[in-house]
DNA sequence: GGCAATCGGAACGAATTGATCCGATTTGCG
DNA sequence: CGCAAATCGGATCAATTCGTTCCGATTGCC
């Protein structure tokens, strides 16, 4: 239930180029990396698949770099994951249609694992590029979508009830 | 963006567990093993960590087995992923209070990723284990809200209860 | 035409995960 | 009361994937 490093840098990228949007009309990894204070290979993998993706528009040669192609307020994280770690999938049943597991006769479950991906692929699409290079945390989401946005409200990082009562037994 | 295949297993697991809580009142990991086609290696090492979570009581000895803690519809897939995965973490900065990237000091998105975290969380303590075990598929979530989370016995206030009103219901 | 800077892809190493095996413990039976 | 069967529990080992790094292809500038 992690996503990869990856996938959080290239937001964390994303946001540093949403914040020179409107300055520079085109910026290059090398910038990125030491704003950003990522590793600069890990920065040109980053545009390699981002740019694969159809998210940032990226120019070779002497003086080239790269730009967004759609306002920050058009890409959502879920976008952004997409683009790196491939299609949001929470088990291998809702990938493809193919069922590898041996389980799929008697998986009740699969069914719902499709309720399930939607739900957290939802959340994430719920939040914006441009929502991120905010200051102040507020939930606002994606325009268009009212999915879940009322569950964004800083309640994720406070809480530590994870520990799954380890005094109970 | 994957769940790990354990905890999917888990899942699983859990649902055919739940459909055979109210026939037998104890079950071992054998009958749950040639029911879902798990391996019965991996199904003992989530009996193992279900029981540790305190989802599941085991017994051991001749005769022995495991039974669930509480009824189907009060435990969350959420509490099964954080039984095998841990506490649910979209990245290392919302697990602990620590942050090991380097970035902290320009990462403007930090602080946001603990609503994704929250609204991904929330996703999945909406889904119920009863609701698994219907065959039909309805968006329809968990039906009371005080059982949504891990933290459900004495507070009464849920991590996510905003989405089950504001939902599409 | 040559040079330098940049993106793009490929290869290597490391870490986490998943499956398997063996031991500890308990109960039922002789 | 002793033995044996059955079960959970922890530990070990191989495999896949992920993350990093390096090198090559391409393009604009001098």
């Amino acid at each position: 239930m992690r996503l990869s490093s990856l996938a959080d840098y290239a937001v964390v990228m994303m946001a540093a180029a949403a914040r020179h949007c409107g300055a520079t009309g085109r910026l290059n990894a090398t910038l990125i990396a030491e704003e950003t204070a990522l590793p600069l290979p890990t920065v040109q993998k980053l545009v390699s698949k981002l740019s694969s993706a159809g998210l940032i528009e990226s120019t070779r040669g002497t003086g080239g770099g790269f730009r967004l192609t759609r306002p920050p307020a058009a890409i959502s994280v879920a976008d952004i994951v997409e683009a790196i770690e491939g299609p949001i999938a929470l088990t291998a049943c809702v990938d493809e249609a193919r069922a590898d597991c041996a389980v799929e006769a008697n998986c009740s479950v699969r069914p719902h694992w499709g309720v399930v991906n939607g739900a957290v692929r939802g959340a994430l699409a719920d939040i914006s590029l441009a929502s991120l290079t905010h200051n102040t945390v507020r939930p606002e989401p994606v325009k268009g979508r009212s999915f879940s946005s009322s569950a964004a409200k800083t309640d994720g990082v406070a809480t530590s009830p994870a520990r799954t009562a380890a005094g109970v037994s």
